[in-house]
RNA sequence: GUGGUAGUAGCUCAGCUGGUUAGAGCGCCGGAUUGUGAUUCCGGAGGUCGGGGGUUCAAGUCCCCUUUACCACCCCA
């Protein structure tokens, strides 16, 4: 028989159930964070039109599309993709229902999202994003900006993430830096993308890659300055000295000011000017979240705040803030880096075992029945196998405990119970089995 | 999408310049030990050497293509 190689797809992550298990506890913690800043969830199709997804421009070719053999299929007619993001399907639908909603739109959405480039290590062509947004109509206020990183920071430290620092900036101090030069908004782009290789390769790297993007070159040492100051004080001489207009670094300042009054510690959050990452689409606030000892890994946390969400589908002014969470390639990270105790294989918490399968097998079932009803998760080893195979198998699955019972335990009115970890095993009450598998339970 | 490196048992790997039935450790299964998962001992299963084509008397080993992984670029979570 010739057989299938069961081969993956690249970049299509899966976890073994002890990885899956983790990432399903963070996820709900994730929601659960999220719930308690009163954001509230919503959920987009994965299949978007093509027309929406490249309304914003670019990506076009990361898009993976979607066809039927019957409809022409393959390259040309193709009408539909899978989102690359949540922001895009979040545009989408503000626009479709701002009939309904009610402004400012706080939701979450934590879905999986596919990009077709080429996969690495915590790179993936699908993975999940856990996306927070808030949407005014017609305006925002930008104490909301100063919430996101608060909700970052519990939401980091519920899931047990290791500490963290959010570098943030704002797209207008850059912006108003190249406007002292004629024509020089229109070297925003480019001088980002310069920017963003500085972390890499290094001011005199940098200072070729911005002249290479045609910014004016007495500028160039201004930027290069700029971009590696460490507070907002030696920003705003630099941008004082240059004749450049300060909102965006009086918005910073507010940011982080109102950030650490909403509980983010003041340690983890920090200006850093050279943050250029994603900043394509956005207009303000701008931020981006390292592990700490960890910053070759790359951002894993970005957001910021744009002017107007939805202008290219509908008319009104939506301006928004959020962010959005890299879950998968964090998990990814952090699970090979051993920085999250990945747990047991199975949520059983309690084997009930089969030693006299023939004669008891009723009472092995009724016990498991109860204390199901009880709440606590239950197995019984339904196989015949002897009794030291039927503790390998509860210790492989790190289940905690086994009950075990036989004529000596029934007879007496009593069953076994066997503590795995600890090797130890006592004696209860058939009566009392709930309450004390209750006491030996952690949690 | 572009380029570099790699792919031998479930896992980590050995296999020298091509040479009879491809190995080790760990893991897995069974037994010693049919009321107790450690250890020890004994036995066993598991490979079309990623896939396809080529060179050769002979290919795990050399060449080409392909696929997958890792790394760098592009870009980004």
């Amino acid at each position: 028989m010739s057989r299938v190689k069961p081969l993956p797809v690249s970049g299509f992550p899966e976890w073994l159930p002890a990885e899956r298990r983790l990432e399903q506890r963070i996820l709900d913690t994730i929601r659960h964070e999220y719930e308690l800043f009163g954001f509230t969830p919503i959920e987009t199709p994965s299949v978007e039109r093509m027309e929406i997804l490249m309304a914003k421009g670019g990506l076009g070719r990361q898009i993976y599309t979607l066809g039927r053999p019957e409809e022409g299929g393959g390259a040309e007619g193709v009408k539909l993709g899978l989102h690359f993001d949540l922001t895009v399907p979040l545009a989408r639908y503000v626009a479709q229902h701002q009939g309904k909603l009610n402004f400012p739109f706080r939701r979450y959405q934590i879905q999986k999202v596919w990009r077709g480039e080429r996969a690495q290590r915590g790179r993936f062509r699908e993975f999940y994003q856990c996306d927070v947004d808030i949407i005014g109509r017609g305006k925002l206020d930008p104490l909301y900006d100063a919430e996101l990183p608060a909700v970052l920071n519990a939401t980091f430290e519920a899931c047990g993430f290791p500490d963290f620092r959010i570098h943030v900036s704002n797209r207008k101090i850059l912006d108003a830096l190249l406007r002292t030069r004629p024509g020089g908004e229109d070297k925003a782009a480019g001088a980002l993308r310069a920017i963003d290789k500085y972390a890499r390769d290094g001011a005199a790297k940098t200072r070729g890659y911005l002249a290479e993007e045609g910014v004016d070159a007495e500028l160039i040492p201004v930027i290069l300055e700029f971009i590696q100051v460490e507070t907002l004080d030696e920003a705003r001489a630099i941008l004082e000295r240059a004749g450049a207009d300060t909102a965006g670094l009086d918005e910073l300042r507010a940011l982080i000011s109102g950030a650490i009054d909403l509980g983010m510690p003041a340690e983890r959050i920090r200006p850093d000017f050279a943050i250029a990452r994603g900043l394509d689409y956005y207009t303000g606030t701008v931020f981006e979240t390292f592990i700490a000892g960890k910053e070759d890994w790359g951002s894993v946390c970005s957001g910021g705040r744009y002017d107007d969400l939805a202008n290219q589908f509908t008319s009104q002014l939506l301006p928004g803030v959020g962010f959005s969470i890299g879950l998968s390639r964090l998990l990814d990270l952090l699970i090979g880096e051993g920085m999250l105790e990945v747990g047991a294989d199975s949520p059983t918490r309690v084997l009930v075992t089969t030693m006299d399968r023939e004669a008891y097998l009723p009472r092995y079932l009724a016990i498991a029945r109860r204390l199901r009803e009880a709440g606590i998760e239950t197995e019984v080893y339904l196989d015949t196998a002897k009794i030291g195979r039927q503790f390998a198998y509860a210790s492989d699955r790190g289940i905690g405990l086994a009950v075990v019972a036989a004529a000596a335990e029934f007879d007496a009115g009593t069953v076994a119970v066997k503590d795995l970890a600890a090797r130890t095993q006592e004696t209860v009450a058939e009566d009392s089995l709930i309450e004390y598998i209750q006491s030996k339970l952690p949690g």
